[in-house]
DNA sequence: ATTGTCAGATTGTTCAACAGCCAGTACGTT
DNA sequence: AACGTACTGGCTGTTGAACAATCTGACAAT
């Protein structure tokens, strides 16, 4: 083969290009309805029901199910079944935890910030502003978990995003609770707007600080919240 | 029931207490063959295979290999089957830029932060040098490893320290390309024992720096090794 | 109230089957 | 020799049925 003809190849980028497994389509499904809301905390997953109800069978609908507790989105208990994850305040500290370390570090360090990058974070900042502007709820948490998972970009590792991406998912659980509070999000959207014009002003530690506040905030508003799930 | 007894149970914490089931079998025992090496990166692990081998069901076995294969530590690609994962060159630059956003976070700002916890990381020091004088290869990658776990745990996230594990272990996939270089590891625990002791002294963000450039060396030394799977 | 017992429901696991896909092989074309 | 085609064996993707183990709730017995 001739070198040229090699190193053009080299160029394509091979789409995966295999549509879903049945599992995976499954997998996905479930996972939609949970972070949207429409299976709540606590609901129980039947397996046999699943799978009539999607039209696969029980074996495929496990499989999902096991995926989807190794990303702790629901709890499988042996022999007991699986139902959608209820959050504690533990895994709420536990989260913000891990934001903690990940997303200030990003800011910081991570070396994914270009031109491009702060572009992308900016507009996740406006579509924040005008869902804001609506009162669409929805809008909101859906900007403001760009911008985030957007941060978590920069760190340069789809290791770290993939979590981050996890923990996101977990966090629509958690804001099943904060329905009721309508000043949550618009508060904590304009902080993420400081932090990009920090970085815009070539303050990486600044916007780094920052965030570690926001999250520090955000944290101790969720704990105060009136109900939360701790029997463990 | 009687009050004082309630609250005398509610000391008890409850182990789990449940055996793992066939598939959480197959999965441990695959991974500790797969992290231990008598599974080389690169082997087809064909389901009924392991299924008759183990004395498990086909089935299970697939559950315990997407499970794995969402942790990294195999390949699935649809319809050609399961191969124990093969590192890029991409994938150890992936897995360092999350390593410098975690570890250095974890020790700078993490909140597990005390006695108890640098005593560990001093332990873990300790055993590297142990193994490094009886030229273990192995106890030192395992000192090593532990070292670094206890860092993350500093991080004060089950989701990080789960994270962490997971990267632990693709680096031993990693670690059987270097079996060459026998003054790779003990170069590297030397700066384990500086990083506690900037601790030690309370510098905080110093043993963050030692940390970060810790990493990157350690990246770049394992970057210039021969041979990496860049196929992709 | 506490405990023993039993039936129903659901999970854990296996088995057997079949279609679909992939890699390799052989064969014929150009 | 390079290429296209057709065939084949091996494995994966997925299903459906089956059975034992175990949990849950209800009801009866103490």
């Amino acid at each position: 083969m001739s070198r040229s003809l090699r190193e053009a190849l080299t160029r394509i980028d091979v789409a995966p290009l295999r549509r879903p497994t049945a599992a995976e389509s499954v997998r996905s499904a479930l996972r939609q309805q949970i972070v949207d809301g429409h299976l709540r905390p606590g609901t129980r997953l039947v397996e046999e029901t699943i799978g009539s109800a999607l039209g696969f069978s029980r074996n495929t609908v496990r499989e999902a199910l096991a995926l989807l507790a190794a990303e702790r989105l629901v709890v499988r208990e042996t022999h007991r079944g699986v139902v959608v994850a209820t959050l504690s305040s533990e895994d709420v500290r536990d989260l913000y935890a891990a934001r903690r370390v990940i997303e200030p570090a990003a800011l910081r360090r991570g070396p994914g910030l270009d031109v491009a990058a702060l572009e992308g974070l900016r507009e996740a900042v406006t579509l924040g502003q005008d869902a804001a502007r609506g009162e669409d709820v929805q809008g909101m948490v859906s900007a403001n978990q760009l911008f985030h998972r957007r941060v978590s970009a920069l760190s340069g590792s789809s290791r770290v995003q993939e979590l981050m991406e996890d923990m996101l998912a977990e966090m629509r659980l958690v804001f099943d609770v904060m329905t009721a509070d309508r000043t949550f999000h618009p508060d904590f959207l304009h902080r993420n707007g400081q932090i990009v014009a920090l970085l815009e002003a070539g303050d990486r530690d600044g916007a780094a600080e920052a965030m570690l506040a926001y999250l520090h905030d955000a944290e101790v508003r969720l704990l105060s919240a009136p109900v939360w799930d701790d029997r463990d």
